[in-house]
DNA sequence: GAGCACTGC
């Protein structure tokens, strides 16, 4: 009874308040509206029928018209077709044969030329040279398939190169070569250049997102990113810039590899003169020469120095060590029977697949009776740091010098070890350095990892997945591979992005050691048993059957590949039909595609945008509003990554910062805007690096970011979204300052992912969505600790479920702000007021006229948003369109100054430290 | 109280 009236207490309190605009508002969103008649009624909200029976909206932009409707009626099939018969850049021309020709024999006359080419001969693949070369001449596809040291990579392009150059087809040689990583195509490229005794810019180049030395037009290799090749097949199809193609690394199996290989089976048999050679290492090479008709493979052996492995059995005999006795029986909660079940669960795969094997070695003989019975406990496939700690001990103390690198799932894995080793007092400072590994921790940054430490001094590090491939430390000689990762996926039932441990494949466990036995031979520790690896899987899942399929859509839109389920089913392991539909349905919400799946205008740009598609409408919206700035800055951020790091040991401190950098907001977004904005300032006060350290920020990362904002600028300014491709220009940052207008405009692109705050508790803030129900606030969003919100709603980016759903970065956001940015809500009518329902099952109660004015506001911005995409031109700030921004800008900013955000700068502006262009 | 790793004319 007590709790009964408490509650009819509590809900009291809770009664809804009802929206009314404010009489200023009203009156000028009414003149407004008026004034909107006679300016946009015959302009704005007509449709046309195309001669296909399409319906378009109005087009006056001819420019825009002519290319979109290219795009949209278009195909694939037709465009190879023409493209074959367009004369290229690689037309034979004698006298570049002969001067190519004689430039490569001279080369052979250099004493460095020579010398390094002693070195070439030595690598593996060269042994290989003539029977590839004769492969590719016999072929149109070759698979090359070879292991970690064989030198494919910086070979293959330069045995086709000399020999056609040698053979005075210089001017009709151009050879692409595409890698996964942005640094291995700049480091390849700078290595190909070493050892033909070039700089960059001659025979060798390189591309990628934001950075380029082009290699020559003839007789020459462009190393680049995939997505590189991807957009430069949007502009030319058929590839009749290049003679070759190469696609390294295509065991990876990138979303971006995988959509290229699809692409080409279409191109090669319209263009039988161009080349491809897919490079592969051995594990999945056949499954390529499958997807190609069982074009010819070619196996080249690796080398590496040999590594000696160890498995949970061999270790558990090196340390004394013993697992934690099987967890209690359940207890009645909900919650707990399902941990329990999946507990259950594990426990008879366990026995299943282990048990076998077991009784096995007991039979042998070869271990210990005590060995034996602990590998009989469960828990002796979970995680133990401490079981690592003791090993780390036993290599420190019986080995010889070399580094140990540990592989580790997560960042909190990595930060217990880290802490365990520092608190054991066993790693003193003087024989010890321990370098944490993570994308996120300021490590990464560092150069100092990649030394060689001082004499009697050994460096331990503690990596995640990272130190696969992405980097290399030399001097390892000890692998600790604890066997599991992290894995994103999505759970398309459930229509979310998960991240979750999961034992590693057999390829990435043979690349976790094949890091011991760079420089010499090594040792390898599998912190699991040799049975346990028996049931990996052989290669991490493709990219393209685990992420969400929105930009692979767009992509298919714009180079006209037709339908999406067809062309996606012919990829190598197309994805599931489901994961297709949920991201088809997600682009016609955003009004990307129509019903027909057609692109619209708007998606047109958003398929040109190096962004996802929200993050791309946003960077639309910042453009139209004037305030560009901020919102590239967060747009930049989300798609890429965010700048912050999470410094082992600081975290209380970079949590600080962080919070000071959202200057009262409730917003991680504004964070993310105003980190980029001080970075800016102190950049050109020369004292970037110093800011960095105070902010803990990564200085690589805002510096990419501050260079893609000026991407998108270019963009839009070329598309005449925008009347300046500097992102600074005043004219494009009117409104920059208008922090209530930054949140609506974030709001707007990240519809409709909109969570509501139910209860904060000790241990956080609990949300709520339509979707999902309850979810929690990711304790690195600046939110998470707040006991008190100006506002119930908040809006996010990026949601994943991992322990529990997290929201990572969140905006807390006004009423009005959400109805701005809500594009699809009902206004109904009961019991004298209005009832305003935005596709969410939070409704808000509204006086009539602002709700008829909110949702008459509402159409008008939808119209000049349509009919912007359709007709690019920047805001006209004298007229109608004006009238009609400041209506909005004005009813979003209103509630916020009353609800206690502070709305308007006071110390720090866009408009400060002024380096606007002004002409 | 916690984010494997990449990428884009």
């Amino acid at each position: 009874m007590y709790y009964r009236n408490k509650n009819k207490e509590r809900q009291k309190k809770k009664a809804p308040e009802v929206l009314k605009l404010s009489f200023n508002i009203q009156e000028s969103i009414k003149a407004m509206l008026n004034n909107a008649d006679k300016y946009y009624n015959p302009v704005f909200c007509r449709s046309f029928e195309s001669e296909q029976g399409n319906k378009y909206h109005q087009f006056h932009d001819t420019q825009f018209k002519r290319k979109f409707l290219e795009i949209i009626h278009g195909d694939i099939q037709q465009n190879l077709a023409k493209a074959i018969n367009v004369t290229s850049k690689l037309q034979r021309n004698s006298d570049i044969d002969r001067i190519l020709q004689n430039d490569y024999r001279e080369k052979h006359n250099q004493d460095a030329y020579n010398n390094m080419l002693k070195l070439r001969l030595k690598l593996p693949v060269y042994k290989k040279r003539s029977e590839i070369l004769q492969l590719v001449e016999d072929n149109q596809v070759v698979v090359i398939s070879g292991e970690t040291g064989c030198g494919k990579t910086t070979q293959v392009a330069q045995f086709i190169l000399d020999d056609e150059l040698e053979a005075g087809n210089g001017s009709v040689t151009r050879i692409i070569c595409t890698q996964p990583r942005r640094i291995s195509a700049i480091s390849v490229a700078e290595r190909v250049a070493m050892e033909r005794t070039e700089n960059l810019g001659n025979s060798v180049g390189y591309q990628i997102r934001l950075e380029k030395q082009l290699s020559r037009d003839h007789g020459s290799i462009l190393f680049c990113t995939t997505g590189i090749l991807l957009q430069i097949m949007k502009h030319d199809p058929a590839l009749k810039g290049f003679s070759h193609v190469i696609l390294d690394e295509i065991h990876e199996r990138t979303t971006e590899s995988d959509f290229v290989i699809t692409l080409l089976k279409q191109v090669i048999p319209k263009r039988l003169d161009l080349k491809v050679l897919l490079m592969s290492a051995t594990l999945n090479a056949e499954s390529f020469s499958k997807y190609y008709n069982n074009c010819p493979t070619i196996h080249i052996p690796g080398f590496t120095y040999p590594v000696q492995e160890f498995y949970l059995e061999d270790v558990l005999s090196f340390v004394n060590y013993k697992f934690p006795e099987a967890p209690p029986e359940p207890t009645g909660y909900r919650k707990h029977l399902k941990r329990y079940k999946e507990q259950q669960c594990k426990k008879e795969e366990f026995l299943d697949i282990l048990q076998p094997y077991i009784r096995q070695l007991m039979a042998e003989k070869k271990y210990e009776t005590h060995i034996i019975h602990q590998l009989w406990n469960p828990n002796s496939e979970n995680l133990s740091l401490e079981l690592i700690e003791k090993l780390v001990r036993y290599i420190c103390n019986t080995k010889a010098p070399g580094a140990i690198l540990i592989f580790l799932p997560g960042m909190i894995d990595i930060s217990n070890l880290n802490k365990m080793m520092l608190e054991s007092g066993c790693y003193s400072s003087h024989t010890y350095v321990i370098y944490p590994l993570h994308s996120r921790m300021p490590t990464v940054d560092q150069k100092l990892i990649f030394k060689e430490p001082p004499h009697g001094v050994r460096k331990i590090i503690i990596a995640t997945s990272i130190a696969e491939t992405s980097i290399t430390i030399e001097d390892v000689v000890y692998v600790i591979d604890c066997g599991k990762t992290k894995f994103g996926k999505f759970d398309v039932s459930k229509n979310i992005q998960t991240l979750e441990p999961e034992w590693v494949s057999l390829a990435n466990a043979k690349q976790r050691r094949g890091r011991a036995g760079r420089v010499k031979s090594g040792e390898c520790y599998h912190m699991y048993t040799k049975a346990r690896e028996m049931t990996f899987d052989h290669y991490p899942l493709p990219e393209m059957l685990r992420t969400r399929l929105e930009e692979v859509i767009l992509q298919i839109k714009t180079l006209q590949l037709g339908r999406v389920k067809e062309f996606l089913s012919t990829v190598m392991d197309p994805p599931d039909l489901k994961a297709i539909d949920l991201s088809l349905a997600l682009l016609e919400t955003l009004n990307a595609l129509d019903k027909d799946e057609n692109l619209t205008p708007l998606g047109y740009h958003l398929a040109h945008l190096p962004l996802d598609p929200r993050t791309g409408k946003m960077i639309l919206w910042g453009a139209l509003f004037s305030c560009v700035e901020p919102i590239f800055a967060i747009a930049a951020s989300l798609t890429f990554k965010d700048a912050f790091y999470c410094p082992l040991g600081q975290e209380e401190q970079a949590n600080k910062k962080k919070l000071e950098l959202s200057m009262g907001q409730y917003s991680d977004h504004i964070a993310l805007a105003e980190a980029l904005r001080r970075y800016e300032v102190a950049r050109r006060r020369g004292n970037a690096r110093q800011f960095c350290r105070e902010y803990f920020l990564s200085f690589n990362t805002l510096k990419l970011l501050s260079e893609m904002k000026a991407q998108f600028a270019q963009y839009l300014y070329e598309m005449r979204f925008l009347d300046s491709e500097n992102p600074s220009h005043i004219s494009s940052n009117r409104n920059s300052d208008n922090i209530a207008l930054i949140k609506a405009i974030v709001c707007a692109g990240l519809y409709p992912n909109i969570a509501v705050v139910r209860r904060v508790t000790k241990n956080g803030v609990v949300s709520w969505t339509p979707e999902d129900g309850s979810v929690r606030i990711h304790p690195s969003s600046v939110n998470n600790r707040v006991s008190n919100f100006p506002s119930r709603y908040l809006t996010y980016f990026t949601k994943q479920r991992s322990t529990a759903i997290f929201l990572h970065d969140t905006t807390c956001i006004s009423v009005p702000i959400l109805l701005f940015a809500g594009p699809n809500m009902s206004i109904k009518r009961e019991k004298g007021q209005y009832i305003i329902s935005i596709n969410f099952s939070e409704t808000i109660i509204c006086e009539e006229e602002s709700a008829e004015l909110i949702q008459e506001l509402q159409q008008a911005l939808n119209s000049l948003l349509e009919y912007k995409v359709t007709n690019p031109a920047t805001v006209s700030w004298s007229t109608f369109e004006v009238n009609l921004l400041n209506a909005i800008i004005e009813l979003v900013s209103q509630t916020d100054q009353e609800l206690g955000f502070d709305s308007t700068r006071e110390n720090a502006s866009y408009h400060e430290d002024s380096t606007y262009d002004i002409n």
